[in-house]
DNA sequence: AAGGAACCCAACCGCCACCGA
DNA sequence: GTCGGTGGCGGTTGGGTTCCT
């Protein structure tokens, strides 16, 4: 009854791994691959099942895991693609780079699944996870995102109306033909420069974000616009190496400039909603307004939060370590969840107004 | 300080889909 | 078409940890 065959012809430990077993399993897999599960543990020496061994694997051994708490981003992703794909952990995951299932899965039990029983909803974000912060708060935890229309001091100046981010990222791969919901947006952060005339003078924010106005077309053209065909999650290699030292105006003008330059270049990322396919089709019908919200929030809590807009080549959304320095966040365009209920997977998000950014004085670990 | 409650999360369970014989 | 083996997934559990009184 739901063991396997290799668990049943012998007696199999249970239970938490020891670090013997660990380094067993490691050591075997890191030299021979796992091949067929179900012999792994005999040939790794483990008195384990297959099934076991290759739970271990994925969910704690594996070299490419990231561990640690959520950011906000990726919490902020996860509520929306439960909202759209409601408990498929395993598709949800696939948009977190270092993430398992279980992991997104556990996170969602114990810690956004709470929040939701507790006020309701995803309908009315703010209820949620109400303003609880100011800029100088030092623990910074998922109650930090703010809605945009409670006005808060040093908001990031994020507007739905202005073309924040270029989508570049029209690939139709194979794991969108099989169903799988392609979050995956070559991005580079294109901060809109007119934006900046509404916010604070806080030249952090110039410094953090501005595309440096040495950035050219012909670089965009070569490092962004360049399709690569390879899995990684973001290929665009971009970077904008402002100069703190360079005149804020002039730059600013012609980061205005090449912004608008590049408004009139890059090609829009498919609708989201043309973009999910089952099996059978589409399965998963996004109305236009919810998809326009949904891809906003993707593209901008995904490869733009890097500060300077730089993905790393090699990492992509993996740069633990660039995340974990990121200070600013864009977080707008939540569309509401009507998946308050685990059970449901085939939710469909309904649309809502409220919009939320992060502040960017807050450091980006989940929990303090 | 102690004990119970609440929480977290690694691991297991049960089911399903796929594939090859 | 059927069956066995396997991989994969979502739901659930239970033990360890943290929090609260």
């Amino acid at each position: 009854m739901g063991h396997h065959t290799c668990c049943n012809k012998q007696k199999v430990k249970r239970g938490l791994w020891s670090p013997e077993e660990d380094e067993k399993l490691i050591k075997y897999i890191t030299t021979y691959g796992h091949g067929c599960w179900s012999s792994v543990p005999k040939l790794a020496g483990l008195q384990r099942c297959g099934k076991s061994c290759r739970l271990r694997w994925i969910n704690y051994l594996r070299p490419d895991l990231k561990r640690g708490s959520f950011s906000h981003q990726e919490a902020a992703l996860i509520i929306e693609l439960h909202s759209i794909l409601g408990n498929r952990w395993a598709q949800i995951a696939k948009h977190l780079p270092g993430r398992t299932d279980n992991e997104v899965k556990n996170f969602w039990n114990s810690s956004i699944k709470k929040k939701l029983l507790s006020h309701g909803t995803l309908s009315d974000f703010s209820m949620i996870f109400p303003n609880s912060l100011t800029t100088t708060n030092p623990n910074p935890s998922f109650e930090n995102f703010y809605p945009l229309n409670s006005t808060p001091i040093n908001l990031m100046p994020i507007s739905t109306n202005s073309p924040l981010i270029l989508q570049v990222d029209h690939q139709m791969n194979n794991n969108q033909l099989n169903g799988d919901l392609n979050l995956n947006p070559v991005v580079p952060s294109l901060i809109n420069p007119l934006s900046f005339d509404s916010i604070s003078n806080d030249p952090t924010w110039f410094n953090f974000n501005y595309p440096h106005p040495q950035h050219d077309l012909d670089n965009y053209n070569q490092n962004v616009l360049k399709q690569d065909n390879s899995d990684s999650m973001l290929t665009s290699n971009i970077s904008f190496n402002y100069t703190n030292g360079e005149n804020f105006m002039d730059s600013r003008n012609a980061a205005i400039k090449t912004h608008q330059d590049l408004l009139m270049q890059v090609p829009l990322l498919p609708k989201l909603s043309e973009k999910i396919k089952g099996n059978g089709g589409i399965v998963e019908s996004i109305p236009p307004a919810a998809s326009q919200q949904i891809e906003s929030m993707v593209v901008n809590s995904l490869p733009c939060t890097f500060p300077n807009g730089y993905i790393h080549p090699h990492y992509g959304m993996n740069g633990v370590h660039e995340m974990e320095q990121i200070e600013c966040m864009h977080m707008s365009s939540f569309p509401s969840s009507s998946s308050s209920s685990p059970s449901s997977s085939k939710s469909s998000p309904s649309s809502c107004n409220t919009q939320f950014v992060m502040n960017p004085n807050l450091h980006t670990s989940w929990d303090s």
